[in-house]
DNA sequence: GTATTGACAGACG
DNA sequence: GCGTCTGCCAATA
């Protein structure tokens, strides 16, 4: 493909080490992917992600908390149910950061194999 | 090869 | 907190 499936997967790797009632931003995992200011192609490889792949891609939001997919869309109901589901409070399709923003530790990053 | 689009981010008002 | 504009970069047409 015309994308380097080498950073594909390592995105999705990076969603992967999300923890549980935790969210980043679209951004956040582009860094930690090795892509930075690739926030959209972020968007694109969890659109390509299969979903043999358990990828709990809805724990990415954008920049602000707030979801990718407009309120009242399927996905966004979808993203919304499964955020709720681990304690992840969300209102008017949006998440609190300053309680749930998820903060790469090192712990996180070694596993990374950076 | 050029133009348009996009599961975005940051700056402004 | 919210809408708008600009910047970025890759995928698509």
């Amino acid at each position: 493909m015309a994308y380097d499936k080498q950073k594909a997967q390592q995105i999705w790797q990076v969603v992967t080490t999300i923890p549980e009632g935790k969210v980043a931003s679209y951004g956040q995992i582009a860094d930690l992917a090795g892509l930075p200011g690739r926030a959209r192609l972020t968007g694109k490889v969890l659109g390509y992600a299969p979903s043999a792949l358990k990828l709990p891609w809805y724990r990415v939001l954008k920049s602000n908390g707030q979801l990718a997919f407009p309120a009242g869309s399927p996905m966004a109901e979808k993203q919304k149910g499964h955020l709720q589901e681990e304690g992840v409070v969300v209102l008017k399709n949006r998440v609190r950061l300053k309680d749930f923003g998820w903060i790469p530790e090192l712990a996180e990053l070694l596993s990374l194999k950076f």
